[in-house]
RNA sequence: GGGCGCUUAGCUCAGUUGGCUAGAGCGCUACCCUUACAAGGUAGAUGUCACAGGUUCAAGUCCUGUAGCGCCCACCA
């Protein structure tokens, strides 16, 4: 884009008021108003100013990326709340930082190296790839960074913070030691989802479902004899899988007990598992469903009767296994392929030739090759195509193994010991006082509350049904587990971590401690505390080691609100700020962090983070497709401020911000001012073309203002158009009001737009130009323009900071007062951001002004319609003759000069019972009667066309009308108020009709 | 498999407790560079509110069902 109109601002001379460009260019102005902020501190908060506490903490971005347009829209949103809080008086605090997102930004990073250095990261020392790591991220943090600032985000920069910096590190270490200490971390070998690629464990919700087109495949195992039941003589049962590669680590095959067959078969003859030649037992489980064919039932009719049962490889086989003693068999190493290294238990005794020729294999080569051998062997009995969804790592977007490991988890659903045993909640198995019970506790009282409403449900039934959390990962960025292992130097009592919380002298310290029995060797885990090295050392110095493994990125987000504020020290911020107030994010993240951070904040501070948690739209391209890298449909904020400006995108965002989930917006290539192309959107036209209004209107405005007088302001010297915008102005500011009360940000732009674009450009600029002329009758115009206008910069700057606050100061130096009196004040401030949100005064609402408006309104657009149906030039001086009952003439005859000027008009008549000029064309409007005398040649057979379909508009409407109101039920039942308002409206209407069909009379 | 959401003008979407002669922006048509703004102004056209039942005096709005689309959750026989 590119203008000849100069500079948005050229040099001021002599104090005078610059000059403002017709074109308003953000680039000009976005800078210099963001250093205005900074420099004057706008931003920090201070909790001993005191007042009221207003506190957002950002959802802190992953420092994998830059931010995309979703980023955009939660931080505008945030801004929007903050920057509407801090003019209401409150005390505000935006709390700002970023995520060190443990396995994503490793991912990155990772493939960053393979990709351009061919090294992987085990080719490093594990303090040079976290070096490497620490690089990415300053990089990008401070890109991050920079995007909220161009976005105009008036967060605390004081503050910022990083999960991973001093202080956050300070809260991980204390979380941890407490919840170890509380016996609420516990080690534990489970199935958990295992990522091959990048080699971690994750977390249920890290898992993304998706349908494969798979197979199912029917492999015949032999059993160990032949087996007659009911005359027939069975040698194989056949099991059903889609994962034939786990068959290595079968250890059972089960099959229902009420299987009529079951009798025969188990626990009376064992299975010959195939190529590996391991016998192993039938047994009886409800969980295996009988087959058949007929059932409605997906599972029976593919079902053989018979299950497979891998303990190490499935978790419903897992519960299987635990049920009946089985032992589990890991065939896979860590990266997915066939390995007997890695609790392949009786591989010694199975080991062949079939078998070793597996070993290596990947797990889908491995699948590949169990398959043809079945095949060869005539074992394999059927093969049908299956769709089905599979567990995908949201990292790495491979198909996530089943896989049985040593993690640590939080136990999620335990009583916690040093809080009272209060039972369940109601209708769960969640104890009130367990983690997830004070996660919970505080949504069923009604103090946390999700907008909208509807995703209350999301988060309780995840929690109801939640499991223990795994919080170890196999990864070097992140927060190192601050548990040390190592030989028990004393016996212990009991191994069992569950009941004895234990300790163990180390120094000086009482460590928190557990003890395991591994490989018939007793060891024992504890935990250091927070800022004691010595300890460590000591540690160290005992042949202790710590824990290779760091913790998921979620502990210490699930931290956020409080390690931000500086827990576990009793800080200022915290006593002041905390619980936050609002938690803006989008919905995909309600269980991941949303949950954590309450079940988090209630057990470490012993309060809710937040009242509210603000659920917007998540963002889609054109075509209802997720934006993202791949699908090359992402939009970068800092382009979008380019191509359209940083309000305009701010403005879009806010006004397309509804209760609904999903928005969709259209992505095109545009060319950027530095001749880039870059993915932007037309959608932000609208708030580009709004911020060019504004400007505009802004600086007519203050052209008019130049030799304002100051003094006393004599409300009664007011005209209508006066009156008329001043309630217009509060009905707004009350609108307005409310809906940000109640995160309506739609409601509430749309509420301002209107009043902003149709009422004050369209109307109130247009009706008082010729009073602006006058320098006695633009005295009360431009007190009210003054006014107006700064209450329009006041009740917009949430929404659209940088130009608003650019007029404010250009206004100021205009105008330093816009008080329109005292009752009408309009406190003075030297930046908009800090500005007083202007008050809904209810002695300048006035309906009767409303009205009259209105009715001036209309008869200017009867006229301008004539004119523009008979073709005449806008400013052809017309004369109107307007024919309506006595009060509206009375209405009109008030505001006369408003209608002859903004109709063009030499002679504005009106009576009572003026006739219609023979040459003349005419419009009516309810009751009114306009007719414009012309010269030449009215087409009566047009005229004649048009009434009549108004008539027969009319007519329809009567006809519905006088239909309900001759409805008794209608009459008795709706409310009285309805009733009479039905009957004014069919009197309304009446009356209309007959001015039509008088005027259509006339015209014959 | 469970849950949630969407379907309103050519396009993108508003429409809170049922009272609607259903709105906005973009686009479209005609006229207008009227010294704030052409990223603008004036005027205009356009809708079986997905479909089928039901509740009600009254349904875009509530209920049930159907279809299409999208999302979230769920241990892959």
């Amino acid at each position: 884009m590119t203008t000849d109109s100069g500079s948005a601002q050229a040099d001021s001379n002599n104090g005078q008021p610059t000059e403002l460009a017709s074109l308003y260019d953000p680039a000009q102005v976005e800078g210099p108003m963001y250093d205005l902020w900074q420099e004057g501190g706008h931003f920090h908060a201070d909790p001993a100013a005191g007042g009221d506490p207003y506190a957002i903490v950002i959802p802190p971005p992953n420092v994998t990326a830059a931010l995309h347009l979703g980023h955009a829209l939660n931080n505008t949103l945030q801004d929007n709340m903050i920057r509407w809080r801090r003019m209401m008086g409150c005390n505000t605090l935006w709390m700002p930082g970023t995520d060190h997102a443990g396995i994503a930004t490793q991912t990155v990073v990772e493939k960053r190296i393979l990709a351009e250095e061919g090294k992987r990261r085990t080719d490093f020392q594990r303090d040079e790839f976290i070096g490497r790591v620490q690089n990415w991220k300053d990089e990008y943090e401070a890109r991050i960074l920079g995007q909220l600032k161009a976005m105009g985000c008036s967060c605390d920069w004081e503050r910022t913070r990083f999960t991973m910096d001093a202080t956050c590190a300070r809260a991980v270490r204390e979380a941890f030691f407490k919840l170890f200490s509380d016996g609420l971390i516990y080690r534990g070998k489970r199935l958990v989802n295992w990522d091959p690629a990048t080699q971690t464990v994750l977390a249920d919700d890290e898992v993304e479902h998706q349908t494969v087109e798979g197979s199912f495949w029917y492999l015949q195992y032999p059993l160990e004899h032949p087996v007659e039941i009911n005359g027939q003589r069975l040698e194989h049962v056949t099991v059903a899988t889609t994962r034939p590669e786990t068959m290595l680590g079968d250890t059972a095959v089960a099959m229902n007990p009420n299987d009529p067959r079951a009798a025969a078969l188990v626990g009376k003859v064992r299975v010959r598992l195939p190529i590996v030649g391991r016998l192993i037992p039938i047994v009886a489980d409800d969980h295996v469903v009988m087959a058949d064919p007929e059932s409605e039932d997906e599972k029976a009719k593919f079902s053989t009767g018979f299950l497979k049962v891998t303990p190490a490889h499935d978790p419903n086989d897992w519960a299987i296994g635990q049920r009946h003693n089985l032992p589990a068999i890991n065939v896979m190493a860590p990266d997915g392929s066939i390995s007997y290294e890695h609790g392949w238990t009786d591989w010694d005794e199975v080991r062949n030739a079939d078998v070793e020729q597996l070993i290596g294999l990947d797990r889908f080569e491995a699948r590949e090759a169990i398959v043809n051998w079945f095949r060869g062997e005539n074992l394999l009995e059927d093969v049908r195509p299956h769709a089905h969804e599979v567990g995908h790592s949201y990292r790495s977007h491979v198909p996530v193994e089943p896989y049985l490991s040593d993690q640590w988890f939080i136990a999620v659903k335990k009583q916690i010991p040093s809080l009272p045993d209060a039972g369940l909640i109601a209708g769960t198995d969640v104890p009130v006082n367990s983690l997830a019970g004070l996660a919970l506790k505080p949504l069923l009282e009604g103090r946390v509350r999700f907008v909208p409403e509807r995703y209350t449900r999301t988060y309780q039934t995840w929690l109801e049904n939640l499991r223990d959390w795994p919080i170890s990962r196999q990864l070097w960025w992140g927060h190192r587990i601050p548990v040390w292992r190592g030989k028990a130097p004393e016996s212990p009592q009991q191994t069992d971590w569950q009941d004895v919380p234990s300790s163990l002298r180390v120094g000086d310290a009482d460590l928190p401690a557990q003890w395991r029995t591994e490989q018939g060797e007793v060891y024992v885990y504890v935990v250091a505390p927070p800022n004691r090295p010595d300890v460590e050392q000591k540690l160290d110095e005992m042949g202790f080691a710590q824990d290779a493994d760091v913790l998921d990125t979620w502990f210490s987000s699930g931290l956020w609100p409080i390690s931000t504020m500086g827990w576990p020290e009793e800080t200022d911020a915290l006593n002041f700020y905390y619980p936050t107030n609002v938690l803006c994010t989008a919905r995909e993240i309600i269980t991941l962090w949303v949950s954590r951070m309450v079940m988090f904040g209630q057990y470490f501070r012993g309060d809710i983070p937040f009242s509210t948690v603000f659920i917007h739209a998540m963002i889609q391209d054109g075509e209802g497709r997720k934006m993202s890298k791949s699908l090359g449909n992402g939009i970068d904020p800092l382009d979008i401020i380019a191509s359209h400006g940083a309000d305009a995108m701010r403005f879009t965002l806010s006004y397309m911000t509804t209760e609904t989930q999903d928005v969709r917006m259209p992505v095109a290539e545009m060319t950027l001012p530095d001749g880039r192309k870059a993915n932007s959107s037309p959608k932000f036209d609208n708030g580009r073309n709004f911020c060019n209004k504004l400007w505009n209107s802004g600086r007519f405005v203050m052209m008019n203002l130049a030799e304002m007088t100051a003094g006393e302001f004599d409300r009664s010297q007011m005209q209508l158009e006066d009156r008329w915008i001043l309630s217009r102005l509060m009905r707004t500011v009350d609108e307005a009001t409310q809906a940000m009360e109640n995160y309506r940000f739609h409601d509430c732009l749309e509420s301002i737009y209107s009043f902003f674009w149709s009422d004050f450009c369209d109307w109130y600029l247009e009706v008082t130009k010729p009073r602006m002329r006058d320098e006695q009758t633009r005295l009360v115009p431009q007190r009210i323009l003054a006014y107006v206008l700064d209450s329009l910069l006041r009740l917009l700057h949430p929404f659209v900071p940088y130009i608003t606050e650019a007029l404010w100061q250009h206004l100021g130096q205009v105008v330093a007062d816009r008080s329109l009196d005292a009752e009408a004040p309009a406190p003075p401030a030297r930046a908009c951001v800090v500005a007083a949100w202007p008050k809904a005064l209810q002695d300048l609402r006035n309906d009767d002004a409303e009205a009259d408006f209105a009715q001036v309104q209309r008869a200017i657009r009867a006229i301008r319609n004539i004119r523009s149906r008979m073709n005449i030039a806008p400013r052809q001086p017309l004369t109107a003759i307007v024919r309506a009952g006595e009060d509206e003439l009375a209405r009109l005859n008030s505001a006369a000069d408003t209608v002859r000027h903004l109709a063009s008009l030499e002679r504005l008549e009106t009576s009572a019972t003026a006739e219609r000029p023979r040459a003349s064309a005419m419009e009516v409007v309810e009751t009114m009667q306009v007719y414009v005398p012309l010269e030449g040649v009215i087409d009566l057979d047009q005229e004649r066309e048009r009434l009549g379909k108004q008539i027969a508009e009319k007519e329809k409407f009567i006809g519905g009308s006088q239909n309900k109101l001759a409805n008794e039920s209608f009459v008795s039942r709706a409310k009285p108020e309805v009733v009479e308002a039905e009957r004014e409206r069919l009197g309304r209407l009446q009356e209309e009709l007959a001015v039509l069909q008088a005027n259509l009379k006339d015209l014959q």
